[in-house]
DNA sequence: GCATTTCGTTACCTAATTGTGACAATGATG
DNA sequence: CATCATTGTCACAATTAGGTAACGAAATGC
């Protein structure tokens, strides 16, 4: 899952309903960056919003039909407009005319989803956080374009904290999480596996672009760019 | 949870009923304002009065619509109101009729809240303050658009102050929430971080924007704009 | 079964945080 | 205006929290 548009509250909405419904939803504010995640993120739907600054969802939608086949439900700010598009041939897959309820979308979304699976082919599961990207699917860590090796704690340290970015997480949390409810030991173990983790992503404590510390409670990992 | 209403006595006796729920509750008299805490807090339920001054609640809930799908929860003084109501298709999800009993009103909300999370997915919990914003899932504190580096005991005293705006909290009552009921020692020491948080957040004692003091009492936040 | 990797613990170092006491400023009271 | 109670500010030492390295045990792979 994919979602483009440029207003923040919006995505952040739609993300949250589609994560309850088990998905893994990305989101982007622009043309050229939508176009770049869909190439290397490879989603089955694609949420995109017409009115786009930079590059029009038009263009963008054309360009995404060159290299991929997923789904493209496009969001319109008039009903009018939708006869327009199909004109167009633009090669959406669904319109959805503003203001929508995000309930609504969901439902679409859902229904696309069901289309393209016709029984297995789960989708690839990732995460994004500025240049790391989590493949939760493959248990990969990239880091910009090269793969980082990390081990069973780190990988499963790293996926806890990048299911909900921006998110502060307790030493507890992390790890009822990854070691489970019921391990019994000094909590500063956490800090050690973050520290070795943050060394294997060339995070500097002192200056972190992804693990941030939140003193007296634990570590998060940063928020969008 | 954000409670619209512009009868505040109505108002408090909600926001007590549910927070002893546990829920986090923020309330404002208005349309316009109503609609801008939506975006910004993403509350999960709105309670929403359909007489309001300013702007009607109808055109408050087709407001919220273009951009969220929170529960909303509609009061209306009378029961024939109800079906016109739904006539329009406002989008509202429930509907109360005044007078109504708050425990009532609770049980409403209570439902609403199990629907919204069929499993986890906790609720950001956000609290604004004028220009001050407080995010207790991130743990920051933004003072109009720059984050604001606090101590885990200032931001714990600050989240104290603005959990309840325009309450006036007595030291003791601060340091049983920050410190803990069996803490002993001098409640000057609130006076102390009160002083450390102020100079974080740009507040002079002389002319507070934020943190006022209540003379003989401890402190309070200001209430509104 | 041996070599290697991974894990949890411990110890140590640094820097941030915190509580305290002294003292200045402010507001209330008469 | 004088006095007292209350609040604000500052500096400082003790403590705590977090980062890092090292090490033996356990697990893993071959």
């Amino acid at each position: 899952m994919l979602v483009v548009d440029d207003e923040a509250p919006l995505v952040r909405l739609v993300q949250e309903y589609l994560r309850r419904d088990g998905l893994c939803v990305e989101a982007t504010g622009n043309g050229p960056d939508a176009v770049q995640m869909v190439a290397e993120l490879e989603p089955t739907v694609v949420v995109l919003d017409l009115g786009l600054p930079g590059m029009d969802g038009v263009e963008v939608c054309r360009r995404i039909r060159t290299f991929s086949d997923c789904y493209v439900i496009m969001l319109t700010a008039r009903a009018d407009e939708v006869d327009r598009l199909i004109g167009l041939s633009v090669g959406a897959d669904d319109y959805v005319t503003k203001p929508f309820s995000p309930r609504e979308l969901v439902l679409r979304v859902r229904a696309m989803l069901r289309r393209s699976r016709p029984e297995s082919a789960a989708e690839r599961h990732r995460h994004r956080a500025g240049a790391l990207m989590v493949d939760t699917s493959a248990r990969e860590v990239w880091l910009d374009d090269s793969q980082v090796e990390l081990t069973p704690t780190e990988f499963e340290l790293l996926s806890a904290l990048i299911t909900e970015p921006g998110t502060a997480k307790s030493r507890r949390e992390l790890i009822t999480k990854v070691w489970g409810e019921e391990w019994i030991g000094d909590e500063h173990l956490v800090d050690v596996h973050i520290g070795n983790l943050r060394r294997k992503i060339h995070d500097d404590p002192a200056w972190p672009r992804f693990i941030h510390t939140v003193r007296g409670v634990g570590y998060k990992l940063r928020t969008g760019e």
